[in-house]
RNA sequence: GGGCGUGUGGCCUAGUCUGGAUAAGGCGACAGCCUCCUAAGCUGUAAGUCGGGGGUUCAAAUCCCCUCACGCCCGCCA
């Protein structure tokens, strides 16, 4: 289908001798598959539209398809047999969804949680698409290393150890959850209020964070080990959401090897910073920045613009997932970064924050859904939902096909918006398995084997079919809807929009239940076969479509 | 106050970058479809001044200006 695109956007270009892209769109579907309005050639080659199309019409000359004129309007088909053939050939050979391998490589950082409590569901919305992002730049065929930076230097950490060596444990609740990062959350939510109240605790976080920036061993000692228990909290749930990070970046190390003081020098001489008192600063607009306490330790807008220098030297592009909330820091960060001519710059994609049922999320309020309770009541339903279908299958079948649904759930429903629109996370939505959503995906996965596995025969024999025994409309729109896959990779890498493989998903998943509906498989008449490989095809391609979304495939549900 | 972002049927969202042929899905509501490959499915109905106002254009949800609402940021915190 890009193939067949490509080709009408190139003649297109050589016929009419324009410079301006040609952009196509997408018609209804019984116009065709692409199209072409002509209205922007009119003022161009001083001729009307219409005629324009007409002539256009006559000179093209497409290998695979046909051309139709409508009007102002070009339709291009795409001839159906060839399709059908190449597309159920690269799902039934494996190659579908591949792109060769490029000789690039890129840094995707995402999730990077303050190590001070579990991660809720505001912040998951980072790792869901830092982690679906690095699996459409993989498909696309780049080097991807995930990255997760642990701030563990940072106040809040600061706040974590003066907790943690001074509260005692039989003044707090109970955690939530038997796991590091939900047991020291207790600490650090109590002394947090604490810090509030209180001058001297505040003073003596202040000490702790003095202390660390001199260098004292034992105190730099105590971050590092408490945040890398939450940390460990962090990557329980993750793995839970089927993200597991390539690299763990302490902020401490850019710290302690020196990384962070040789940036700050160099930011020092290259005259682009102001000094204030010996606190040094960049003059960002009337604003100034401080990347220096006057006593000469770094702030984290240094240690940051250090970070991204030893990143900058590991690959061909960077990319962070962040908060709304870092937008402004990270625009200074780039801008930095330019000063100092670091290359590759870091790009960034920003989502905005989720609220709870209308209202405000916060950790330190503790008016927030940990995303492990949210993994939790994802699964129990899923489990209902089995059960109540079900009654054929094992115990350990219904636990593994209730976590695939839950968590592919849990997972889609925080990636089918696009990351910069406001998010309200509702129960009631989140656990909807209807509609558009991961499980109704899944569930034409699970369909698609029964199918198979009803019928019971050697699946290598349908590798041989053409498909040109397929010509019901609903054959022909679900093939159609396999092959724009490659588009869509492209389409949501290129505008970083994660959101766009998840609407997609729920479209082939639709074509799919409609072939489902009008075309019976195992009659047993001549398209039996035909339409088995076009089922094999079609589970194939669903796996890999959800697999890029981090979403696994279950065989029954 | 300044900067950035968002505003599409009762609710959630796609489409906005790159303006085009009747504004697309889902949830909820209502009415139907299991003697037939899993009904987590399918079909139909009701429901829309694309926040508001101006402008550009043959053509605006989409581009420009103004305005309103909401979110985020504006620390020698991170």
């Amino acid at each position: 289908m890009l193939e067949f695109k490509n080709e009408i956007e190139e003649k297109v270009k050589e016929l009419l001798d324009v410079d301006r892209p040609v952009s196509l769109e997408t018609p209804s579907p019984e116009r065709g598959d692409y199209a072409l309005p002509c209205f922007d050639f009119a003022s161009l080659l001083k001729k009307a539209p219409d005629v324009i199309a007409k002539e256009l019409v006559q000179k093209i000359d497409l290998k695979r398809g046909d051309v139709e004129q409508s009007g102002p309007y070009i339709n291009f088909s795409i001839d159906t047999s060839y399709l059908v053939e190449n597309t159920l050939k690269s799902c039934l050979e494996g190659t579908f969804g591949r792109f060769p391998h490029k000789d690039e490589s890129v840094i995707i950082e995402h999730t990077s949680a303050n190590p001070n409590a579990p991660l809720h569901v505001g912040n998951a919305r980072n790792p869901i698409i830092g982690d679906t992002l690095a699996r459409i730049y993989r498909r696309l065929g780049f080097d991807v290393i995930t990255e997760y930076y642990v701030d563990d230097m940072g106040r809040q950490v600061a706040i974590l150890t003066w907790a943690l060596d001074n509260i005692r444990e039989d003044d707090l609740p109970e955690p939530d959850y038997n796991k590091p990062d939900h047991e020291m959350a207790r600490y650090y939510q109590h002394a947090s209020s604490m810090v509030e109240k209180d001058d001297e605790v505040l003073g003596a976080v202040q000490s702790l964070i003095q202390r660390m920036e001199e260098g004292d061993e034992e105190v730099i000692e105590a971050f590092i080990d408490y945040s890398k228990k939450v940390l460990e909290g962090h990557k329980d749930s993750l793995a839970r959401l089927n993200i597991f990070q390539d690299s763990y970046k302490t902020e401490s190390s850019l710290v302690l090897d020196g990384e962070v003081k040789k940036t700050v020098d160099e930011l020092r001489e290259s005259k682009v910073c102001g000094d204030e008192d010996g606190a040094l600063y960049l003059p960002i607009g009337d604003d100034r920045i401080f990347l220096t306490r006057s006593d000469g330790t770094s702030l984290y807008p240094a240690r940051d613009i250090a970070y991204h220098i030893w990143k900058s030297r590991r690959a061909d592009r960077l990319i962070d997932v962040l908060g709304e909330d870092h937008k402004s820091h990270a625009r200074i960060v780039k801008k930095a970064l330019e000063s100092l001519n670091i290359s590759p710059l870091p790009s960034f994609i920003f989502y905005s924050f989720v609220s709870l049922e209308g209202e405000k999320m916060s950790t330190r309020s503790a008016r927030s859904v940990w995303l492990d309770e949210l993994m939790d009541n994802a699964e129990e339903r899923a489990k209902e939902e089995i059960l109540t279908r079900r009654d054929d299958l094992q115990p350990d079948q219904i636990e593994k096909s209730a976590r695939e649904v839950g968590m592919g759930a849990v997972r889609f429903n925080i990636i089918r918006v696009q990351p910069e629109k406001h998010m309200d996370f509702r129960w009631e939505d989140a656990l909807n398995f209807q509609g558009s959503s991961a499980p109704f995906v899944q569930y034409t996965h699970a369909r698609a084997c029964s199918i198979l596995r009803k019928w019971g025969g050697d699946e290598e024999i349908l590798k041989e079919q053409d498909g040109s025994l397929l010509d019901h409309e609903s054959e022909i729109k679900l093939v159609k809807t396999i092959a724009k896959y490659p588009e869509v990779l492209l389409d949501s890498m290129e505008n970083s929009a994660p959101h766009l493989m998840a609407k997609y998903a729920v479209t082939v998943a639709s074509e799919f239940n409609l072939f489902y509906r009008d075309c019976p498989v195992l009659q047993g008449d001549e398209k039996t076969v035909s339409r088995l490989s076009l089922v094999k095809a079609y589970k194939e391609a669903i796996s890999i479509i959800l697999d890029t979304l981090g979403i696994s495939a279950p065989e029954y549900m």
